[in-house]
DNA sequence: GTCTATAAATAGATAGAC
DNA sequence: GTCTATCTATTTATAGAC
């Protein structure tokens, strides 16, 4: 027989399903505790038997949130720098509304207004980004460019009202990266 | 005699300045119209014979935060992308406290959960934040790309709890913007 | 462990005096 | 235009029954 969650677990791990997505969405302050427990179809007087605070689930959410997007098909096992962009700064990721989206970029400006437990965790969840996407580089000062033009090339994207501009911007990080993995591989040559 | 402000503007214009303060510092969620209106000394009632809503202090406090950040000195007229960029990415602009910081980078994830006037006065400062960037360069695709090092690259900076790789992440996108900057001296020649 | 009920605090917005 | 007072709603967190 395969393994089995407890009872408690598969509540907690409903929470936490619930807590990524709509935290990841909407940030920390938009999203009540009682949403969340809803979404996880439990009360509210249910949540404090497995997490210590609102806090608490945003920190452990975080890197729910992470695990989830990286599972996301293109994401997975991509073959190079460039393919991982391509998805990353997609209008599909930009506008994704209910699926695995990147807590790195959703959320990158609401981390420095909460406590340190939630810093931890993104700072965790971003060294294991930048882990990954080092795997497609050779050069760290290049990958964490690269990185730095995905998650921020997407954050920006979503903050604007005006969509051509927001594709213009998505575009011209693409080129971007794939111009620094260029460089790269005339290095090698 | 000099340019005057009426009463009624001058009370507006404390509002305003507190407000791009405390807004781009802490976030649209964290502050309350009571401590605006107590850091511009004045009372809660009277707020509301000045905007219309929070939301709307909000969309007119970016714009205000950008002006206060564009004053500040070594911003104020830039020689060159390089040395724009070595402010803007410096861990003191990180680390400002109670000065001249750009909403941009402080505030990007928290605009995307606001309303379309929020919305609008963003993309409004982040084309003119480009139109200034723009002047020190010659190939819009590399602006943005410049644009997005800084702006992205700051923002997360500022979410890590591990200050050496946040010294670290700001020091590679300074690299960034002087490359492209560099490549761009080298086409010219 | 999950439920209902409630405590305690805070915030956006409005009313009316001056 | 600014003040005090208040309405109304929401939220985090806790208490106690099952």
């Amino acid at each position: 027989m395969a393994w089995q969650e407890t009872h408690k677990e598969q509540s907690k791990d409903r929470i936490l399903k619930s807590a990524a997505m709509l935290f990841t969405h909407h940030g920390f302050e938009k999203i009540s505790i009682d949403q969340v427990m809803k979404d996880a179809e439990l009360t509210r007087g249910a949540f404090y038997s497995h997490f210590s605070s609102k806090s608490d689930l945003y920190a452990q959410a975080i890197s729910e949130a992470a695990i989830i997007a990286s599972k996301r098909k293109p994401v997975n096992h991509p073959l190079n720098m460039k393919s991982f962009a391509q998805y990353y700064l997609s209008t599909k990721h930009r506008d994704n509304n209910n699926e695995q989206a990147c807590p790195l970029a959703f959320l990158v400006s609401d981390i420095n207004q909460q406590d340190n437990q939630v810093k931890k965790a993104y700072t965790k969840t971003l060294k294991a980004f930048i882990t990954q996407a080092q795997s497609l580089s050779t050069n760290r000062e290049e990958t964490l460019q690269s990185v730095v033009l995905m998650i921020g090339g997407l954050a920006l994207s979503r903050a604007l009202d005006d969509k051509e501009f927001s594709n213009e911007l998505l575009a011209a990080c693409q080129k971007g990266v794939t111009s620094l993995s260029a460089e790269e591989d005339a290095d090698v040559s």
